[in-house]
DNA sequence: TACGGTAGCTCG
DNA sequence: GTACGAGCTACCGTAC
């Protein structure tokens, strides 16, 4: 292995000087991080940047050794203008923007690479499973957990920060030559495809989205000091008395599924159902059919009240001081945290925040939230996918799509839909989505709309729906029709992402699922991309919202510039069905 | 005591 | 014939 450890400032300009000459660089660093379990991208230290070129020249900065005050201005232009290779890079970019402010964003994450190639099936994708896989190489990652903060690293330590680079130049071709391989309805251009070559376009966008995920987290979401620190008190002293009082009157623990169980069984008389593995079932939907008994309301309401403490304290944990009055929480993302391309988010998630809470969420002082969402997005994408002339129709018009429905399965005007109609319409529109059955239209329609229907009558409905919606029916038949060929097919997104799937419903829903998911991402980089030096920065993403915290002043432009490039993502994706979406400026993320 | 599976609940 | 995806907490049985 060619590799050079450097620790002289004036050899350190040279270096980065010469490497000026490649077209683009592969990079890893190595943190000294003071507790593994709980990495602080605000206040740990890159200590080491590896830094290699094509053929397989490797450099090795020791930043505790060289001054790094001379060298930043020459290595951010030379990182912020290249190419740069690497493995996981949302962790590395983080890193180089707090430590040194430099900020790459014409990226290839072999990371990401492998998940796109993987179809949403091998979930290995670890430097040390893909050097593996695509090189044939036997990485040894002993030395990650090393002692990074000593006053002279040993030989070892060197070796292996550059052994993990020479890793990345091996394993980048076969991937690249990989995702070029991939047949896709676009085809990739702009900046990525220009430096890398990759002309897969599910990879441009998300390695474009790379940077803006890893900025995504270092900004945060703010939340009021005040108000979480008060809620918190109240909901906590609530939940100390109710607990005490329930376990004074009955003698159960709320939280044990087993326990109460039987308590409900034996003292109430309740017919429980049973679960999928054979237990008594005790959920919220069943006992919400026995609100009259006192002991079942006590119990939602403990259960309800112990969610809420729980997701307060989940961001409290979190939470670190920003401003006087705001703290922020930094959550993090899996960028293909679904096979569906859809993200994950986790420590804490932000993805689930109730509406009690989102209240909380509150812009800093001078600054305003602005809080949008695409509007049934996956209906739209549904009828463009399948070719839905009825539906793709509808759209056009501007109609209320789950009125619509109710209209063509009822066979009433759709002036004369009563809400009721809607609901019961809006529950099969979204079983459509997911590979809907009668019977579970039925369960579907009372749990969550509270639409009672008997399976006749679910049948009835469900076989109207298809028959008014006929590229619907096609589409499900002829899934039905490759699976009975195929244990496994490939289904693929309107972008060109693809996915294994064998069950039914899932080979439905994930193509839907993830053309959101791709479009998304696609309006996040064209934000980014149109901006210019806005003080506005996104800092949450839920499926189909984004939320961005905006300089007061700069609200109504950041505004149009945000609904211009979801309208262009959208655009992209969607050719025959008009994209709709919801925006507005607020101060917290429960207004609307 | 550590771990994995299950149940339950939250969001899109 | 099958409703889809995710994370977090707590319980509970099993392995050590």
């Amino acid at each position: 292995m060619n590799y050079e450890y450097i620790t002289d400032t004036t050899k350190a300009l040279e270096y980065i000087k010469k490497l000026e000459n490649e077209p683009f660089l592969f990079l890893d660093t190595e943190i000294v991080v003071k507790d593994f379990k709980n990495i602080d991208f605000f206040s740990d230290k890159i200590r080491l940047i590896q830094l290699g070129t094509q053929n397989k020249k490797i450099f090795v900065f020791d930043l505790f050794k060289i001054d790094k005050e001379k060298i930043k201005p020459v290595l951010k232009n030379l990182l912020e203008n290249k190419g740069i290779v690497g493995h996981n890079l949302k962790f590395d970019i983080k890193f180089l923007k707090t430590n040194l402010d430099i900020f790459p964003t014409l990226v290839f994450d072999t990371m990401i690479a492998s998940q796109i190639l993987s179809e949403g099936e091998n979930d290995k994708h670890s430097l040390l499973a893909v050097s593996k896989r695509e090189a044939n190489l036997e990485l040894d990652k002993t030395y990650q957990s090393s002692t990074w903060n000593l006053e002279n690293l040993t030989e070892e330590q060197i070796k292996y920060s550059a052994k993990d680079v020479l890793a990345l130049i091996e394993i980048f071709p076969s991937l690249r030559d990989k995702l070029n391989s991939v047949e896709t309805p676009h085809k990739a251009t702009g900046k990525v495809y220009e430096i890398f070559k990759v002309k897969n376009p599910v990879s441009a966008v998300e390695f474009t989205f790379v940077p803006y995920l890893a900025l995504i987290e270092l900004k945060g979401m703010p939340i009021s000091k005040e108000k979480l620190d008060s809620l918190l008190n109240e909901i906590s002293s609530k939940y100390q008395r109710i607990y005490i009082d329930f376990i004074r009157q009955y003698g159960v623990d709320p939280f044990s599924p087993q326990k109460v169980s039987n308590w409900l069984i034996n003292k109430l008389n309740l017919p429980l159902p049973k679960t999928e593995k054979g237990s008594y079932s005790s959920q919220d939907k069943v006992l919400k059919k026995f609100l009259d008994k006192k002991p079942i309301q006590k119990l939602l309401e403990i259960r309800h009240t112990k969610k809420l403490l729980d997701k307060l304290k989940e961001l409290k944990q979190y939470a670190k001081e920003d401003t006087k009055t705001t703290y922020r929480v930094h959550s993090d993302y899996r960028q293909i945290g679904a096979p569906t391309g859809r993200m994950s988010s986790s420590r804490p998630n932000l993805q689930n925040i109730t509406y009690e809470i989102r209240k909380l969420f509150e812009a800093k002082e001078g600054y305003k939230l602005i809080i949008a969402d695409y509007s049934q997005i996956e209906l739209r994408i549904a009828s463009e996918y399948t070719n839905e002339e009825t539906m793709i129709k509808a759209f056009k018009e501007g109609k209320d799509l789950h009125k619509f429905t109710a209209s063509l399965i009822t066979g009433k005007p759709y002036e004369e839909i009563t809400k009721e109609e809607r609901k019961l319409a809006k529950a099969i529109n979204f079983g459509l989505i997911y590979g809907i059955s009668p019977k579970s239209l039925m369960e579907y329609a009372v749990n969550n709309y509270g639409v009672e229907i008997t399976l006749k009558e679910a049948k009835e409905f469900h076989e109207k729906f298809f028959q008014y919606y006929k590229g619907f029916k096609q589409w499900h038949d002829s899934v039905k029709e490759k699976l009975k060929k195929q244990h496994k097919i490939i289904v693929v997104s309107l972008l060109g992402r693809r996915m294994k799937a064998s069950r039914f419903t899932d080979a439905v829903n994930y193509p839907i699922q993830a053309t959101g998911s791709d479009m998304l991402k696609m309006a996040v980089n064209f934000f980014y991309k149109l901006k210019g030096n806005l003080d506005a920065y996104i800092i949450n993403l839920v499926h189909d919202e984004i939320i961005v915290e905006v300089e007061e002043s700069q609200a109504e432009q950041a505004k149009k510039i945000l609904e211009e490039s979801m309208l262009k993502a959208g655009k992209i994706l969607l050719k025959q069905v008009p994209v709709e979406y919801e925006v507005s400026i607020a101060n917290n993320w429960s207004e609307k």
